[in-house]
DNA sequence: GCATTTGTCGAGTTCTTCAGTTAACTTTTG
DNA sequence: CAAAAGTTAACTGAAGAACTCGACAAATGC
């Protein structure tokens, strides 16, 4: 029940473009040293998150990746998706990628019964997704600069 | 971010064997039949099962499998502990096999600065286990029988 | 305009895990 | 002792994770 490495890169990198943010462009290598990520790796990274529409790219001397919306309108939930595809933990509860499971005896009946499994995964699914749909970048750097200070609206 | 066939396949194995529990024992083949799971992988299911203590087994022609513990003190937690490993969704947050994140520049420096991934991947992990590991086999029956009547008390 | 520096793209590589299979056991019962 | 069950370990094929490489395209600046 792990993310990835992409996923861990991705917010780790977009950490320090969100630090940036509105000001200079930062450069593939430059994110690697600071975060220690493979530079060749980290590459396909950027882009796709920049395939996914969260950051700017420009090329030649000068060139870099910045982030082209606001830290606190991308969320935690949207990067992870994009490079770990789908949060739920088993297919048949997932709201962007559902699948019928194929085997399981309770799976669409005529009297939809409903299966025990797929309703406590379904909270499980919710409950990851409250935590990472509601948190964004600007908390992230909020908090990694004046430790402490982040209000935590994710539990209660 | 998945659990394993082997999970999945364990907590419809338990549904079984919890509506059997007291009473008789059940072989592979009937759980197997039932469930829909291929029958040699759910022998090293059940076997993982057994020696994780939740599980009593006997041999030869009237063997099979039976539940040791009553429904209600195996949490699914537990379950999918056993198949898949620590629920954390990265191994720096895990409780049960906490391991240092080798790269992390945040990670166990001098005045130990929060990480911020960190900080949000363990409140993930948190709203998982405080679901799984308050949700048992006994909560799962009620519910694939009188549909509807479970409490639900992991979510508020 | 050519060299240098950066990003872009596609494919390849290595390693591990997942999901399932096979085969050689041992134990129990009739 | 044969048949039916569980036990154990090893094996395999496919997929995914985590990188790596090489050729290319655009921007800069002398």
């Amino acid at each position: 029940m792990r993310f990835s490495k992409k996923s861990e890169y991705a917010l780790r990198a977009l950490t320090e473009l969100t630090e940036h943010y509105g000001r200079d462009l930062l450069q593939r290598q430059q994110i690697a040293e600071q975060q220690h990520i493979p530079i060749e790796f980290l590459e396909q990274i950027l882009l796709a998150l920049k395939n996914a529409g969260l950051l700017a790219s420009r090329r030649g001397v000068t060139g870099g990746y910045s982030l082209i919306k606001p830290p606190h309108e991308i969320t935690l939930g949207q990067v992870i998706r994009i490079l770990d595809g789908p949060l739920a933990p088993i297919a048949c509860v997932s709201k962007t990628a559902y699948q019928k499971c194929s085997d399981c005896p309770y799976a669409e009946q005529s009297g939809h019964e409903a299966c025990p499994i797929q309703d406590v995964m379904l909270n499980v699914r919710n409950a990851i997704s409250d935590i990472l749909d509601n948190y964004t970048l600007s908390d992230f750097a909020k908090q990694s600069k004046g430790h402490g200070s982040h209000a935590n609206h994710s539990l209660r």
